[in-house]
DNA sequence: GTGATAGTTCAATAATAGTTGTATAATCAA
DNA sequence: TTGATTATACAACTATTATTGAACTATCAC
């Protein structure tokens, strides 16, 4: 993941709403939830609803399958595996002894401990 | 972390100064670097710089010491690892097997593996 | 076909955020 | 003290984002 990648998920993820609209998501899991379900456990109105489904798939963190006249949204985890690697790359950049939690006792794939570039 | 501080983190992620703000700062280590020296490195004018820091510091992705005149900033790593943290638990909730590649091999302190709430 | 439902697009508005210049407070060097 | 330097605070302006209601498309049930 490059540095826009990142800021574009950081937007993504910068709104309560959008926040909410993807945690619900990853609990639903792989059924995941169309619209409607959406905006009923969340009281969103539907306009501004689709508005955020539309910037968090324009984001890539969600996916999104048509079903008959309904929209089922999914979470992408992938995104967010990408998204944690660049932030543990991030943080291990340099000074790896101050993310030992995370990152050193494994030596692993997550966090490479060096170069921000 | 909960989540309205995740979505303060995100929201000051979210610019590109301010995300390139932080990398430089990560880059620096704990030496820091003065506002001048961040701005000289970015080219980013005092005013804007001295909003961006601020709404960084406030967010406490960074500290701020005085030197005499100069203000010496510092990335807080403390709080990029508790976001990595509270990611991975989203990034994980009822389906681990899909963050298998940053959780799994080691069982870490990191990937809770379970519920999002 | 008709009527209901799911969701979107569009346009208008409301609310926030970003940028800049001027003025200011604090520190330092002489 | 004077003058230069570092950085901030404030106010004005610009730009972007969020929200809403009305109109629209597509699908389903009949």
């Amino acid at each position: 993941m490059d540095t826009s990648s990142a800021v574009r998920v950081f937007e993504s993820l910068s709104s309560g709403i959008r926040l909410d609209i993807y945690r619900l998501l990853v609990k639903a899991g792989p059924a995941g939830l169309v619209a409607g379900e959406i905006g009923a456990e969340l009281g969103v109105p539907p306009t501004n609803l689709s508005f955020h489904l539309k910037a968090l798939t324009q984001s890539q963190l969600l996916s999104v399958t048509q079903e008959g006249r309904f929209l089922r949204h999914r979470a992408n985890l992938g995104l967010m595996h990408d998204l944690i690697a660049y932030l543990t790359e991030e943080c291990c950049s340099g000074h790896p002894e101050l993310c030992a939690e995370t990152c050193q006792p494994h030596g692993g794939t997550v966090c490479p401990s060096s170069q921000v570039e």
